[in-house]
RNA sequence: GGGCGUGUAGCUCAGUUGGUUAGAGCGCGUCGCUGAUAACGACGAGGUCCCAGAUUCGAGUUCUGGCACGCCCA
């Protein structure tokens, strides 16, 4: 026998019960064995970092990862979920260094890079219980204990692995970045520092002659605002595609191009006339030489020229070349570059050296050392801090007669976030690069190969991000990192990349591995994993192979911890030292799942490692399916922020309402791409909306299934497990669907329709479009089948076939319901399967987890009857407008609605089930006709979509002359003859029935409400006998009422005494006595003066009336 | 400055290939039910679909140009 369900139920108090119940019960482990030697569902775990508190953002990207590998193993495939961590990265330092209270490189250097990292290491675990206490209270299956770390040392072999790869392949290569760089602090800062230190400065803003070498007395008028990088100038770039002018300044004498757009406001700034001589495209003007303002570089090299590839020869430098960046928004429309200054600049030159023959085209030039201060062979400068040689430099321009216009210009810059007066610079570090241009297009291939959630990510940022590919910036001077595995040999500074840490012990004359050996000496307790990290590595040395009597040193470099992330389909198996066989098997993934954020961070780094890698896998694209998640924002729209307290902590959340709550709003409310607003409010309603409402279903069943004695476990025979609808029809009681009622032949099509509908929209991803069927067929479930079946579960035979049936029936839908939502809102599905199936325990799956997802059953589904009963619930939905209308409330019962359908289709469908109508709309009869002209006016339109195509331009033509005629006789032709011709400009157009629509509007007069298909009108007049029946309703009404407030149980019998002098009510409790009492339990009916003080007194109608109830003592005795 | 996205009811959001009454939930209002009861249900009001042009017989939906907001990059 079920267990009575408890009245103030609280599903967080139920959720705890589940998580204990999965625990003991090891039933994630058991999900997956049951699965062994399945089909594989790969899924992919993005590591979090867990040196912060998880926040919502977290959960909903934990509740999407959690929701398609549950559907998926239910329906039938192995899905291992193998957790995972990432562990490195300058995060991880800025935490440390927080905590030491310290800031810059030379400080970590001081305090020690061991004990550094020793911290580094320990750090990254420090919320990893709220992780996983937060994994598992939100019900996230997933393998922690066999959780992939990227620190280590099975892992960094892994990626050590894979950059040998590429080392050898030559794709792994040395060259510059331009960084932001603090040059006091002799260290790089990340985009986000540099982000924090925006202030507004006036620079000063130069404009500078270039005198044209093969041009007489011209010049091109260039525009900086750095004049300390004018030393280092390169080149002078234009717009090919923009428009200049050669103007004559007749003050000096001398012709100058500039933007053509930029005459006046030049000609302004120096206020003289300027006379424009000639106009040509920027293009015309790539090539040309100029001298630049110091010769520093220029007097040795000035006459060097270089072989291009496509032939000919050309000079290096010092010429003016092609940039688009370059706009008329400010300056000249010509600009100085610097390529050691600027990542723009710096991309042009690349673009020039490629255009040369490799070794002959320009090499950076950097007048600046990475203090800051100019270099020697700056000789007029050399030593001098940048900022302070501004000044010389320009009056040097001046005494050189090329300074041609000075003015301050403001503008946000970037300063030290550590040291507010320190500028940063732009700054060309030597980095390692991989040559990801090499596979720009193998990346935009397997891309197009992807599934993305939502689908414009694949053109759009993501191919856009592919499609402006530069190589990966992939070594960071920083220390706690997979270090690159690179040694070089000091004398020949030869390389080779080294796979793993047996390959380096094996190497000849190997040393220095003694420093690790003393620390975990000195320390047991240290994480063996260290000894591949900063600084043990960096003490192993080997003899070189390229020099006899050399070393081997490592470079001091670590990578880009999103390397790490990316290389995790093969390196959180350890592959290829491990792992290959799994590897195998689980590449690529499936599904995964991150937010939007990720786009150039995961989703790229996974695609460009897979694709360099894997290049003859069949699929070298690492996974099929991707939902990008929305950012979520917190209650005010505004960013998420711990400091401004705009959202509530996961773990309130799970106390005050629960996880399946949490789970709900985030895959209902929603399709999971769109930007989410976390509001607890809403997660709060979708209790009602959802979890209660099913929760009520469910306790309605028990409750009656209790006390009618409703057991099918003690029915149920043979093999059984996941009690699919086969399996209860081996109760003896549980008849075929075909023998039960149509009601419950219509629950159990919609039961089968849901199953088929959600299964293709999980199919497809589409998690959103689900729940909203889910929440489709649990309100049809309560709001329709429930209600209009509750006299059945009431009546008293208990054995008969029609309550045998409703109690199948909803049993079924129950049982099949609780699987369907069980990868969605899994706490409540699993109770609700274990109190079904509480006395089977033994005889069917302890877990719905364990149970297979729902196949829908062709053979239940009628779609007519959906049709059907969706129309006559239409109807009702009318019946009770036009009642709203006509302000005559349900209980006052009237004589008849009349019906006017659209179509004849289901008629007679309608007409024999009128008593349901009868029944909501408290109506004698029903009346359904389908020529209604007594009661509307018919308005016959064109059916646009189908003769849209047809008639084209003379569809309004039509539309209006379809008007004029009157709607009725048309149809009357139309049904009489098949078709019905139309003059329509000249035109005769011959219609057919499917090529028009027909609308009908309630004529005045009568009380109706339209709808799509039908117009319900309702008659209106009263008899003196459906008012006193409505009198007698209302005084039930008003019983029932203080039988509630009396908190007197459903069965017990009362006396009820009334006070009356209306005669009306008189007579109608004289006629309906008997119904009253029998309503209302009540013994006696009688009529007293009431002096009572428990005397109540009720709206009846247009009066009052006085009523008292009284338990009745017989009902005592019973 | 560039790329991408978003803009629909008081709020949070749907709206599939263009088709003529633009939907849901919450909130609000009115009412009902009282044997699912610390529940439940019905009905209603509420919309210049950001703006302006264009394409089309027809645009919330397509195109162009703005505006606002967000994210990423510079």
């Amino acid at each position: 026998m079920f267990a009575r369900i408890e009245n103030n139920v609280s599903f967080p108090k139920l959720e705890q019960d589940v998580l204990q119940f999965w625990r003991e019960q090891n039933i994630y482990a058991k999900s997956l064995e049951r699965r062994q030697g399945a089909e594989s569902f790969v899924f992919f775990e993005g590591p979090p970092t867990a040196n912060g508190m998880p926040h919502p953002g977290h959960c909903l990207t934990r509740a999407i990862k959690d929701l398609f590998p549950r559907y998926q193993t239910m329906r039938g495939k192995l899905c291992t979920r193998k957790a995972g961590w990432d562990t490195h990265g300058l995060p991880v330092e800025v935490e440390v260094c927080k905590e030491l209270g310290i800031h810059s490189k030379e400080e970590i250097e001081a305090y020690g890079v061991e004990p550094f990292i020793q911290l580094c290491q320990r750090s990254v675990w420090r919320y990893m219980q709220e992780w996983e206490r937060l994994t598992e209270r939100l019900g996230f299956w997933i393998k922690l204990d066999e959780a992939y770390v990227t620190y280590h040392q099975s892992y960094v072999e892994s990626v050590w692995w894979s950059l040998k790869q590429l080392f050898d392949r030559g794709l792994l290569y040395q060259g510059h970045k331009i960084v932001w760089w603090w040059a006091q602090g002799g260290t790089a800062l990340s985009s986000g520092e540099v982000g924090q230190g925006y202030k507004k400065v006036a620079d000063p803003s130069v404009f500078v002659l270039f005198p044209l070498l093969d041009t007489p007395n011209t010049a091109l008028l260039v525009w900086t605002t750095t004049p300390w990088t004018l030393p280092s100038n390169q080149f002078a770039a234009v717009n090919p595609d923009l428009e200049y002018a050669t103007v004559y300044d007749a003050l000096i004498d001398r012709r100058l191009i500039m933007a053509k757009d930029l005459v006046e406001v030049i000609s302004a700034k120096i206020k003289r006339e300027l006379n424009i001589e000639s106009i040509c495209r920027g293009q015309d003007l790539i090539g040309k030489r100029y001298r630049p303002p110091f010769d520093y570089y220029y007097k040795t090299l000035g006459e060097k020229t270089g072989k291009l590839r496509d032939g000919g020869e050309q000079h290096i430098a010092w010429r003016i070349a092609p940039a688009d960046f370059v706009t008329t928004d400010s300056g000249s429309g010509a600009v100085h570059e610097a390529p050691a200054f600027g990542e723009v600049d710096f991309e042009l030159l690349q673009s020039e050296q490629a255009r040369f023959v490799e070794g002959q085209g320009p090499e950076l030039i950097c007048g600046v050392g990475p203090n800051g201060k100019f270099v020697p062979e700056i000789s007029d400068f050399a030593g001098k801090w940048i900022k302070d040689a501004d000044k010389l430099i320009v009056r040097q321009l001046k005494d050189k007669g090329l300074l041609y216009y000075q003015e301050q210009y403001l503008h946000d810059y970037p300063f030290c976030w550590r040291a507010d007066n320190d500028p940063l610079i732009q700054y060309p570090r030597k980095s390692w690069f991989i040559r990801t241009t090499a596979f720009r297009d193998k990346m935009l291939e397997n891309n197009r190969l992807i599934q993305w959630f939502p689908e414009h990510i694949r053109d759009g940022r993501f191919g856009n991000f592919l499609e402006s590919n530069v190589d990966w910036a992939l070594s960071r001077e920083r220390y706690w990192g997979t270090p690159l595995p690179i040694w070089v040999c000091d004398s020949s500074g030869k390389m080779e990349a080294i796979a793993s840490y047996a390959e380096l012990l094996d190497k000849p004359g190997v040393a220095g591995t003694e420093v690790w050996e003393a620390a975990k000496q000195a320390n047991p307790d240290l994480v063996d994993d260290l000894k591949v990290h900063k600084p043990y590595i960096d003490h192993i040395t080997y003899d070189s192979p390229f020099v006899p009597g050399a070393r081997m040193r490592r470079v001091s470099e670590v990578i880009d911890c999103w390397y790490d992330s990316g290389a995790m389909p093969f390196a959180q198996w350890g592959y290829p030292q491990s792992g290959s066989e799994v590897f195998q098997t689980q590449f690529p993934a499936d599904f995964i799942s991150e937010a939007l954020d990720q786009t150039r961070g995961w989703f790229y780094s996974l695609v460009a490692i897979s694709t360099m890698l894997f290049e003859d896998k069949p699929f070298p694209r690492p996974f099929r399916n991707c939902i990008v998640l929305g950012l979520m924002l917190g209650e005010d729209g505004q960013k998420m922020s711990k400091s401004k307290r705009n959202y509530r902590e996961p773990n309130e959340i799970f106390d005050r309402y629960g996880a399946d709550a949490l789970r709900w709003y985030f895959y209902a409310k929603q399709p999971p791409w769109t930007e989410i607003r976390y509001r607890e409010q809403t997660i709060k309603d979708s209790i009602p909306e959802f979890i209660l409402r099913l929760w009520n279903v469910f306790s309605f069943f028990v409750n009656y299934a209790i006390s009618d004695g409703f057991d099918p476990a003690k029915e149920l025979r043979g093999n059984l497990y996941d009690l699919t609808h086969a399996e209860l029809r081996s109760a003896p009681s549980c008849r075929p669907t075909t023998e039960r009622g149509e009601i419950d032949r219509w629950i159990l099509s919609e039961l089968n329709r849901l199953a088929a509908d959600v299964t293709a929209r999980m199919d497809a991803y589409d998690s959103y479009g689900a729940c909203q069927r889910i929440n489709d067929f649990v309100d049809g479930l309560s709001n329709w089948y429930v209600r209009r079946n509750r006299e059945r579960f009431w009546s008293p035979d208990k054995e008969s076939a029609d309550k045998l049936d409703a109690y199948w029936t909803l049993y079924e839908c129950l049982l099949t319901l609780s699987k369907i939502i069980a990868p969605f809102v899994p706490f409540i599905s699993e109770t609700i399967w274990r109190r079904l199936t509480c006395d089977l325990a033994d005889r069917v799956a302890e877990s719905v987890h364990l149970t297979d997802f729902p196949a829908a059953d062709p053979a239940e589904i009628d779609s007519t009857l959906s049709e059907q009963m969706e129309l006559i619930r239409e109807i009702a939905s009318l019946g009770r407008a036009a009642r709203m209308e006509a302000k005559l409330k349900v209980r006052q019962p009237l004589t008849r609605v009349t019906v006017a359908l659209n179509s004849k289709q289901h008629l007679s469908w309608l007409q024999a089930h009128d008593a349901i109508l009868r029944d909501e709309l408290n109506v004698k009869a029903v009346k359904f006709i389908a020529d209604a002209g007594e009661y509307v006016t018919y308005q016959v339109l064109p059916n646009f979509k189908v003769l849209g195509p047809k008639v084209g331009k003379l569809l309004p033509a039509l539309k209006s002359k379809l008007g004029e005629t009157k709607g009725s006789d048309l149809l009357i032709a139309l049904q009489q003859q098949g078709h019905v011709n139309v003059a329509v400009d000249g035109q005769t157009i011959r219609l057919e029935p499917e090529e028009i629509q027909v609308r009908m509007t309630p004529k005045p007069g009568w009380m109706a409400a339209q709808g799509h298909s039908c117009v319900v009108v309702l008659a209106t007049e009263l008899t003196t006998e459906l008012i006193e029946e409505g009198i007698a309703r209302d005084i039930i009404r008003s019983i029932q009422d203080t039988r509630k407030k009396l908190a007197l149980d459903y069965t017990d019998r009362i006396r009820v005494y009334l006070a009356s002098d209306v005669e009306e009510i008189q007579r109608a409790v004289a006629h309906w006595a008997d119904y009253i009492k029998g309503e209302t339990l009540a013994d006696t009916l009688e009529w007293a003066s009431i002096e009572s003080p428990e005397k109540v007194t009720c709206e009846v109608g247009d009066y009052t009336i006085d009523l008292l109830v009284e338990k009745s003592l017989q009902a005592q005795r019973v």
